[in-house]
DNA sequence: GCGACAG
DNA sequence: ATCTTGTCGC
């Protein structure tokens, strides 16, 4: 398994190779969790950017995506897969991988670029599901983590400001050489006062650099820690695990 | 053997 | 990830 993650890095590109212009994303704020928006379906030429998350039950991965275009829902799909493999970190793509897939054969829409919930290029052979899934569908795609894999943060991240970043490097725990920047620490959201929040762990997946990820990431976070994709996705698995038990 | 480790 | 009450703050 570890030798098919160095094959897949190596098909990955770290590099923007984006059908739109990062420039142009945004949300202006909380997207609408139940909104349908289906009446802009075909209508606009914005990018459809698609969070993707799983929920579990026993043996079983809800895996759950929300597509969205403009700042408003267009689509929802998921599937419900049996799990076969544990959580081993490192091999996480290998659990959760196939029944994304599944949910992505679900999907009608074509999207332009997939948030996942975990890492990418952060990771000790730079395959993290971000990677195994982006290439798979030779999607664009980004993984925002709420933990650090593996890499070492190029300065302190505790008490930052939000919008703050800073580069992850590669150290002796990652296939690349030493200081190779493969991702960053991202403060997404902070408090005023009192407790701290963590910052986020953002990587390339593929087609994607790790200073447009970060760019990605900040635009489409709308006051909450999670990028909106990541928290509509993480909302829709948990209701689609509450309805199927 | 010890430590470290996405979800 | 999941199991869960209370609690602080806008």
């Amino acid at each position: 398994m570890e030798d098919l993650q160095r094959e897949i890095a190596d098909a990955a590109t770290f590099t923007d190779d984006l059908p739109f212009d990062p420039a142009t994303v945004g949300v202006d704020g909380p997207v609408e969790a139940d909104s349908t928006g289906n009446e802009r379906l075909g209508t606009s030429d914005a990018p459809v950017i698609v969070g993707v998350d799983q929920a579990f039950l026993d043996e079983r991965a809800v895996s759950a995506i929300v597509a969205i275009q403009d700042g408003a829902v267009i689509e929802r799909t998921h599937a419900v897969t049996p799990l076969s493999i544990p959580y081993i970190p490192g091999l996480l793509a290998f659990r959760e991988g196939g029944p994304i897939l599944a949910a992505f054969e679900e999907l009608s829409v074509d999207p332009d670029l997939a948030v996942f919930d975990g890492s990418g290029r952060i990771h000790f052979r730079q395959a993290g599901i971000a990677t195994h899934v982006g290439v798979a569908l030779d999607l664009p795609s980004i993984g925002v983590a709420k933990s650090l894999l593996c890499g070492t943060p190029a300065e302190p991240v505790d008490d930052r400001p939000a919008g703050w970043s800073t580069p992850i490097e590669a150290d002796d725990s990652v296939e690349a050489p030493a200081g190779t920047t493969i991702g960053h620490a991202y403060q997404s959201r902070q408090w005023d006062r009192a407790q701290s929040i963590n910052p986020l762990y953002v990587s390339p997946g593929h087609r994607v650099s790790a200073s447009t990820t970060v760019d990605l990431v900040d635009a489409l976070c709308a006051g909450y820690k999670l990028p909106e994709p990541t928290r509509l996705a993480d909302r829709y698995a948990d209701d689609v695990k509450a309805a199927s038990e």
